[in-house]
DNA sequence: CATGGACATCTGCCATAGCAGTTGGCAGCC
DNA sequence: GGCTGCCAACTGCTATGGCAGATGTCCATG
């Protein structure tokens, strides 16, 4: 992330490598800029001095800030002004359950629609989510889950869900902070979650594949600090 | 009840009606376009000629397309045009699910954050639901129906969930035609299920909510033909 | 008749300019 | 000092124009 490295507040300007239009590339850069800390809450955004900032006109940045809103990531004010929005702990444990809810169902979709090469690809991504997990190498581990994940949204095939599924996730990186570096002796748990889950998509079985997915999830953001207590049932035995 | 009606010497704020943003406007008339029927599957939308049969410009326009988008509503293709999009009826029962699973969400969260005034709406609109439900009357059963829901997701009061269910009602009015003269005598069991679900929100048991909200939601839509099968767990006892 | 290439025309995308509503502050009055 | 009203400087919002890329047609060429 070296483009986007300036003074706190400050963006720079949008390198003209891809093809991509500068709308979508504006509404990247400005997520990244939020869910990374520049841009904290309550930060005030004007879309022509972001303009300016960032070297095109206002009118990408506006398609950009009403994306934003959408996501729930700032909130603008007729005629007043665009803020970041506060997102506490509480609404991020709110997003984390939806996400969790949303995963569930991309994995019951993803049971009855996946093919054979997609199977075989998670026999890859278990194997290099084992090694990560016996090395405790992190960067392999996230990149394996990001894959994960990745693939069972894209077999479910419903747009929809990928949009809504992508936008949640970029808040993960804002609510794991604090757990950064704990992650105590967990990692094997995770790995029986992940092989539990691809059991469930091999026998096609799609309420069990939502059950172990949304537990996965769950339990993910409880370690990760962002979901405070173990909702459990209220039959304790 | 007039809207202006408050204390002595109080003036209400100005309803805000038509200060919506022309963008704004046309979304949802666009929206309201696509669900109704005309403007059909595959047509093809030009943001400037659209523009000019709306009498504005092209800007708002296209925001209104992108937000479509994001819906799932239209599909355009960069520099080549942008139509309509294929609703088939599997998509529209994975919208469904979706739809179930983040409406169990909210119950969910509703549980936790009702207040007194909420609940006791909620025993106003189960009345109506019952004269409706004993009278056949349709109209006062969708309308006491949509006051159900909204309270419920405002209850929330989570932005990001408000506006993914508020996206996924849109698609009810199309998928619930070919079923609308049925609806045999189900009537009561829709109504013992709201009946349930308020029972459990005011019990504050967002477990309960969940599942009942749920499990309504999905028997609503099995009912109005969107989603085909009962997908019963596979242990047929 | 079949084929290929140039041109008119369409599309989404972006830049510029100006509108109307909001805010903050400063002068002027009580 | 405290309050009122005005003005300049913002803000988001919209209109207009023009850009490059994609499409379809038509004529020249084999």
């Amino acid at each position: 992330m070296a483009a986007a490295e300036t003074a706190r507040g400050r963006i720079a300007p949008l390198a003209e490598e891809d093809t991509l239009s500068l709308g979508e590339r504006a509404y990247r850069r400005l997520r990244e800029s939020i869910v990374q800390g520049m841009l904290p809450a309550g930060r005030k955004i004007s879309e022509r001095s972001l303009a300016t900032q960032l070297g095109i006109s206002a009118q990408p940045v506006r398609e950009a800030l009403q994306r934003l809103e959408q996501d729930g990531m700032v909130i603008t004010l007729p005629r007043r002004g665009t803020v970041v929005a506060e997102m506490g702990p509480a609404q991020l444990g709110e997003l984390g359950r939806i996400r969790a809810a949303l995963e569930g169902v991309a994995a019951a979709l993803a049971a009855e629609r996946l093919d054979a090469a997609a199977l075989a690809t998670f026999t890859s991504i278990l194997a290099r989510m084992k090694a990560g997990t016996d090395a405790a190498d992190h960067d392999i581990l996230d990149e394996a889950n990001e894959e994960f994940h990745a693939l069972i949204h894209r077999a479910t095939g419903n747009l929809f869900l990928m949009r809504s599924l992508a936008s949640l996730r970029a808040y993960d990186h804002l609510g794991r902070r604090r757990a950064v570096g704990s992650t105590p002796r967990d990692l094997p748990k995770a790995l029986r979650e992940h092989q539990g889950i691809v059991a469930a998509l091999r026998r096609r079985d799609p309420a069990l594949a939502e059950a172990r997915m949304r537990a996965h999830v769950l339990r993910s953001l409880v370690t990760n600090g962002v979901l405070s207590p173990p909702p459990r049932g209220k039959r304790p035995p």
